[in-house]
This record gives structure tokens, C-alpha cells and sequence, in this order.
DNA sequence: CGACGCACCTGTGCGC
DNA sequence: TGCGCACAGGTGCGTC
């Protein structure tokens, strides 16, 4: 579930609610999101009594660092968030916890466990970085940078948006509005996009996931989009299929693409024989 | 190399 | 009211 806007959203509050922090105790249940060799004993006996470092974020991975060397990498997957505990009860769903030594509770909570948990020594976040692609927020994009990127893949530009190791961050999301923005159709083969409309797209990535973030950090705490099920839709396509294009008013329509749900408006997002003849050759 | 299905998981919402 | 199914913002594997 969440994407680059919703996993800086965390890191930001975990570097406020981290800060100065000592880690008593861990705990983590024994559950798919214990990942590589960490186990929860393993967990537990590597967290027990660090203090706090820092946090940094790339695409959508959390790289919590403490004292002696010690690392947490943390990938929420779809449904994984962080959070501090109000009352004594832990959450529904909590797969880990960290006990601070102020009395406070941070725990990790999960329902689909697709998310990940893994205990690596911070020497290894270097590494964990340089699997990835440049992160739009941390590194900054523009059209020379993302035309680089691209290269000359015949592939759909929304498969090759989601692959991490060309963009770090980008999710279901916000490769649909950054699309939408640059209106550019999710099957167009990356190959035959104008100079113009690479511009547009890098502009749209920036964009959306600003927009996204602004929307999050409205919230103090750690609150999900679709936690509000009150709260108006803050997408222009996601989520809207159906209804008219906020530009064009023509319905915005979805089909499938890598598995994913890719709505897009048929009018704005044209998608041409031409494009896909030249993609291919 | 790449497209594709499937697996990993649980919860929710919708149609019957 | 209940059941079954499709679907959900992610990733990684095996297979053709």
C-alpha cells in the first residue's frame, strides 16, 4: 500500500518519535515479515538497549540505524505501517514492537504481513541503495535525468515506472497520476515518448508525489489515506474510474497492465498503432 | 531479457 | 444474513 509520499510520511515521524531514543526491549512475532536470517530472538537480541541514530529512506525502503552498528531495514510491503502505541493493548495485527526506555511503545503493525522486517548491520545500507534507482525526492529528477533513466526500453512506460531499479518509490498510484499529468497513455513502449513528454512525466512524478505527501503530512500522526474512509479521494484518475476526467470529462476508463489496475483517461492518454509499431521495431 | 501467472497474506466490499 | 469472488497502494519466483 504504501509508495514514496506515504513512506517518507513515516520516516519523518519515526525521526521525531526516534529522536534521542533508547530501545529497552524488541519483540517480534514469528511471522512472514521476519525476513533473511533475522528471527525473533535475533531481533530481540539486536535492538536490546541501542539508541537511536537515524533514519533514512530510499524508494520505499526504511533504513533505521543505532549505535554499535546495528541496522532495521523495513519494507511495509501493502498494508505496513508504524505506529505509537496509545494505550497498553497493542494494535490489532501488531507483528513487532520496540519498548522505549521513555515508556513509549512503537509497534509494527501488519495485516497482510507482505511487509518486511530484517535486523542487517548498517554497513550494509550502502548496498541496500545501490540496488535501487534514483529516489525522485531525495535526488531530484528532471527530463535529461529520467530520459537516462528510461533509456531505450520498448517496454510499457508503467512497467517500466514501477521497476525500482529505474525509479526507487514509485507504486501503483503514482505512476497512474504522474501518467495522467503528462498525458501519456500507461501502454505507450517506453522508447517512442517525445523529449516533451519525458519532460511532462518527470514535472508529473514530482508532482503527484508532492501532492500526496502535503496531503499526509496533514496528519501529525501516522495515518493512511484509505484509513479515512470520510476523506475526499485526493487523485485525479486513481480511484475514479468512471467518473469524468477532471480535464476532458470524458469517463475515465482502466485496464490491466502488469496485473496492476491502470486507469487513465481515453482521451488525454491516446494510445496509438503508430506507438506500439514503433516501440516494437 | 521480458511478459506472465502465481505465490505470499488478510480483509473488505459487492453481487447473488 | 451468508457465501463466494474479486480486489487491494508490493515484491519475487518460476516458466515459457
Amino acid at each position: 500500500m504504501p509508495e514514496l509520499p506515504e513512506v517518507e510520511h513515516q520516516a519523518r515521524a519515526l525521526r521525531r518519535i526516534l529522536e534521542g531514543a533508547t530501545i529497552d526491549r524488541a519483540e517480534a512475532d514469528r511471522t512472514p515479515v521476519l525476513k533473511g536470517t533475522t528471527t525473533p530472538a535475533s531481533f530481540a537480541a539486536a535492538l536490546a538497549g541501542r539508541s537511536f541514530e537515524g533514519i533514512e529512506r530510499v524508494g520505499k525502503q526504511l533504513l533505521l540505524a543505532f549505535d554499535g552498528g546495528a541496522g532495521l531495514a523495513s519494507h511495509l510491503g501493502m498494508t505496513g505501517r508504524w505506529r505509537v502505541r496509545a494505550g497498553d493493548e497493542g494494535p490489532r495485527h501488531g507483528r513487532a514492537r520496540l519498548f522505549l526506555r521513555d515508556g513509549r511503545v512503537l509497534d509494527y503493525v501488519d495485516v497482510r504481513m507482505l511487509g518486511r522486517l530484517e535486523i542487517v548491520p548498517r554497513a550494509s545500507f550502502a548496498a541496500i541503495v545501490a540496488s535501487l534507482g534514483p529516489d525522485p525526492l531525495r535526488d531530484g529528477l528532471d527530463a535529461e535525468r529520467l530520459a537516462a533513466r528510461i533509456g531505450g526500453s520498448g517496454r510499457p512506460i508503467k512497467t517500466v515506472l514501477l521497476d525500482q531499479t529505474v525509479l526507487a518509490g514509485l507504486g501503483n498510484i503514482q505512476v497512474t497520476e504522474a501518467l495522467f499529468h503528462a498525458r501519456v497513455h500507461p501502454e505507450r513502449p517506453a522508447n517512442t515518448l517525445t523529449p516533451a513528454e519525458i519532460a511532462a512525466l518527470a514535472e508529473g512524478i514530482l508532482a503527484t508525489i508532492l501532492h500526496t505527501l502535503a496531503v499526509h503530512e496533514r496528519d501529525e500522526e501516522i495515518v493512511y489515506l484509505s484509513d479515512r474512509t470520510d476523506a475526499p479521494n485526493p487523485f485525479l484518475v486513481y480511484g475514479r474510474v468512471g467518473e469524468a476526467c477532471p480535464r476532458c470529462g470524458k469517463p475515465i476508463t482502466t485496464i490491466t497492465i502488469a496485473g496492476r489496475t491502470s486507469p487513465h483517461c481515453p482521451r488525454c492518454q491516446r494510445l496509438t498503432r503508430s506507438d506500439l509499431r514503433r516501440g516494437r521495431g
